[in-house]
DNA sequence: CCGCCATTGATGACATGTCAACTACACGGT
DNA sequence: ACCGTGTAGTTGACATGTCATCAATGGCGG
């Protein structure tokens, strides 16, 4: 099979991209610690179900709105109530079924961190780049995305992963 | 503290740009572990190393060139060794060091990874955007490091996270 | 009502990652 | 030689993530 390897050009953008990710990703996830003690995992279950009118969500649909497997929101919810930010509530429709409710304690937390995060994205992504590069990210990020699954499609309203 | 929240231009830019980072990355790992049963530490260790002359090298200077911190590292290794894909070996120069060095078959499954790392990394990544688009990644990538760590640089040869 | 099968979450085993100690050694000044 | 400080790498505790599997329930055809 003929697959000749990265140009250097390749490789420089691959790696660099890749470095940027990380670090990126390093620099507002000690920051948002910093600030309320939450993790990032933390706050995307709970800026999610603060959108939600009562602040509580069945667990499948919470998992299914932050692609998240079900699994591993199970885990993620079993700290987060061992924390006091969520608690599970069982639901009356379906015995099988769980209620993702945010405590006070969770609402309180994740308002608070919601400024400092919103302040440390435009800091150190959103404002270092100009209206073209944003325009740029988008159209690359939605070609990436409809390559890959053309049904997890680039207007999907649903697919709220790292919610902002 | 005026802190406006994200306009919903800046939230959807954000949103989807995540949703196509872990998409991206779901689809690149899945492939390089059915091809090669590596995952992708596995794959970015030995693929680092394999870019030494004499594949091997001090354990410092891995961590250093990928970015990662020493105790990352030496976990990864330490399983990495048990699965027979690498040896470490005393240094003579300084009983403190290590040298890390790929074992044959080691070699063998990351070049053979290499192939198909190489041909999903275009067909998903790429390939899918044009040289404009490719040209102004490389950009934001750049621009958005530098705002975070004027030292880990833009133009930096060491950087070398996620070895193509 | 019963039996079959899908759905909902939870769990255990394990891989991965961060952070804070810790050990062992190197190196410089005295 | 000795002591203080810095460096190389490891370790343990814990958070996070994937996968396979399970128990309980729902729902439907007979």
């Amino acid at each position: 099979m003929r697959t000749p390897p990265l140009t250097e050009r390749e490789r420089d953008i691959w790696v660099t991209f890749n470095l940027m990710r990380s670090q990126l990703d390093l620099t507002l996830e000690r920051r948002l610690h910093a600030d309320s003690g939450l993790s990032t995992p933390d706050y995307d279950v709970l800026a999610t179900l603060l959108r939600e009118p009562d602040r509580m969500m069945r667990s499948g649909r919470l998992a299914e709105f932050m692609g998240w497997e079900k699994s591993r929101l199970s885990h993620q919810l079993k700290r987060m109530e061992q924390r006091g930010l969520i608690t599970r509530r069982e639901c009356g429709d379906d015995a099988r079924g769980v209620w993702v409710v945010a405590t006070p304690d969770g609402v309180r937390v994740a308002l608070a961190a919601t400024r400092d995060r919103t302040a440390a994205l435009r800091e150190h992504f959103l404002d270092v780049l100009d209206d073209e590069q944003l325009a740029a990210l988008r159209a690359i990020s939605g070609k990436v995305l409809d390559r890959i699954n053309p049904s997890v499609c680039t207007e999907e309203p649903a697919a709220v992963a790292r919610t902002a």
